[in-house]
DNA sequence: CTGAAAGCGCTTACAG
DNA sequence: CTGAAAGCGCTTACAG
């Protein structure tokens, strides 16, 4: 810097704000420096600048342990971000059975030194109802919640209504009799989902069949279990609403075990549009999104937050929300009868 | 620091000294510092360590485009490291059709601030047999790689033995006709896994029907294919080891497309032991690793590798070879015949 | 085994 | 619009 000072013929002050934006700087000088520091091929020291300024985010990524394709994408889009911002990322597990421990892994990621906390579901949601949260002054923001959360800002999608939009292409391939296993209630997208698959049923002047909604838990076994008691039952569906696309594969696996044929005897569908969406037979309907890009929203409304956390402001971050689409694969057809 | 200094009754030397275990401390001393960074609850700044040391090493993970569950474990091990060390993560998307865009790639990553580079596959084989590579003098560490690679240390498995394991214990379950489903050859571990299957035929004195091994591409569809060419051919195998998870899930969909009993009409083995394993039915027979380990290994080992570097060390890193596992599930049976 | 002091590369009130 | 200077919290030859 000092070289890139004495270079452009001017105070390191000067370069600090022209490569900061700090304040206003003459445009001529502006030049000069900008010159400068390409010759020179000038970058900035981050430790130095995050000593001077004292001013650093940690961000904490507090993961529920079940690795899996979305956190792979969480992974990716908050370190892009981080990387591009000069972040540090530190990440805990938190196990979604015991919400108790949910203060004691902040505090863990804290004393690692997380400043700032990124949320995944659902722990996020454990958050939002926790007395304790709101003890740990801390900027957070959740990623990906089906809904909005109290007191929590988040980058999400708007789950109901994509939820409508599938249940309403089933329909309209012209299925009577749409099942839906939903998730666990520790997610906000299970609720979001079901509101959705009932939405559409609502839009169409009808009323589901409170026997075609069974409870589900996220994973592929309860998508197994699902699908027998719905196909079990005494007038059973023409087609599934997998809350999300582990439960479909499962429903999926018990309609092969079953040798029924897909989609003609059961239409599928699920939601998220993981790897495993293309690597059943047939590829899955489901929704899609960008879950890399939000989780970089993410930290950026954490960097938002927190400026304005310091600086003393007091207008709360609203939700912002990401696109999401159908993708359209094999397993949604026509019902056979 | 200043502080814990003195509550010690010492010099801030003396307390870097303990925090980092540089130097021999007496005991006595050390306990008073202990207890004085204790009873502050003192932690160090790593703005300032950085800044200070002018050693901050900056790891660049180059890791092709495709997001899956080996990407999630391998960011997550790298983080969990990185955050216990301190040090930054820039991520950088790498093209494994243009390996001419190597060195582009390692470019943009020292340019964002990488000084060190951990190489997942297949980017570490491109690298190892790049002319270019040894160019951009970066101490680097290929993480899972199949077999050693040449210049670049590893940490990684004996995919061969693993393989050769798998394969026994298909023939141990009675079946004579084996047949393997191959990665693409920019993949070390796709002639690692292929050994493998030949050492466990040649254990038992046999000689593998060349026809019984054919090509894939590590993904769900040349699964499919590979199944088909197999099951067609004159005298079909009664068990298909596939060279990793995603072609044994589209060998098992195509059995399911074709009516077949898995695992009676046919075994169908996997490797790598991804998320999909436990979502096919019936679920895979496959070979496991702690692939978040071997990348906190990993990073250890590029701190390693740095030190002896900037200490003019010559002394090479030696790969670090770690456990695998084979996991019986169910998809691996007596043939019914 | 222990310490005084310089210095790492920035930022930022404070003047002008 | 621009600058001199203090200071952020550590580490590290160099002495003793």
């Amino acid at each position: 810097m000092r070289d890139v000072a004495l270079r452009a013929g001017v105070s390191q002050m000067t370069v600090s704000f022209v490569v900061n934006g700090t304040k206003n700087v003459s445009s001529g000088t502006h030049h000069l420096v900008r010159e400068a520091i390409e010759a020179l091929g000038y970058v900035p020291n981050r430790a130095a600048r995050s000593l001077a300024s004292a001013e650093e985010m940690r961000i904490g990524l507090l993961h529920s342990n079940v690795p899996n394709a979305f956190l792979s994408e969480l992974l990716t889009g908050t370190l892009n971000a981080a990387s591009r911002l000069g972040l540090q990322i530190h990440l805990e597990k938190f196990d979604p059975g015991r919400p108790d421990l949910l203060v004691a892994s902040i505090e863990r990621l804290a004393a690692a030194g997380a400043n700032a906390l990124l949320l995944p579901p659902p722990v996020g949601e454990h958050a939002a109802v926790s007395p304790l949260w709101r003890a740990c002054d801390m900027p957070a923001v959740a990623v990906a919640p089906g809904a909005s959360l109290s007191g929590i800002a988040a980058v999400r999608n708007d789950e109901r209504q994509a939820a409508c939009d599938m249940v309403s292409l089933i329909f309209d391939h012209g299925h009577r009799r749409i099942g839906i296993i939903t998730g666990p209630p520790s997610h906000s997208a299970s609720q979001a989902r079901l509101d959705g698959y009932l939405a559409a049923h609502a839009e169409r002047g009808l009323t589901a069949d409170p026997s075609l909604a069974v409870p589900g838990s996220f994973d592929f076994t309860s998508g197994i279990d699902g699908a027998a008691t719905l196909l079990d039952s005494a007038d059973p569906p023409t087609a599934i609403f997998a809350s999300n696309d582990a439960m479909a594969s499962g429903v999926i696996a018990l309609a092969h075990r079953r040798r029924l044929d897909l989609p003609g005897d059961l239409s599928v569908a699920g939601f998220d549009d993981t790897p495993i969406a293309t690597q059943v037979w047939p590829t899955l309907t489901t929704v899609g999104r960008d879950v890399t890009a939000m989780a970089e929203k993410g930290v950026e409304m954490l960097a938002a937050i927190r400026r304005s956390h310091t600086s003393g402001g007091g207008c709360p971050i609203e939700d912002h929300i990401a696109e999401y689409r159908l993708i359209r694969r094999d397993s949604v057809g026509p019902p056979r009868r």
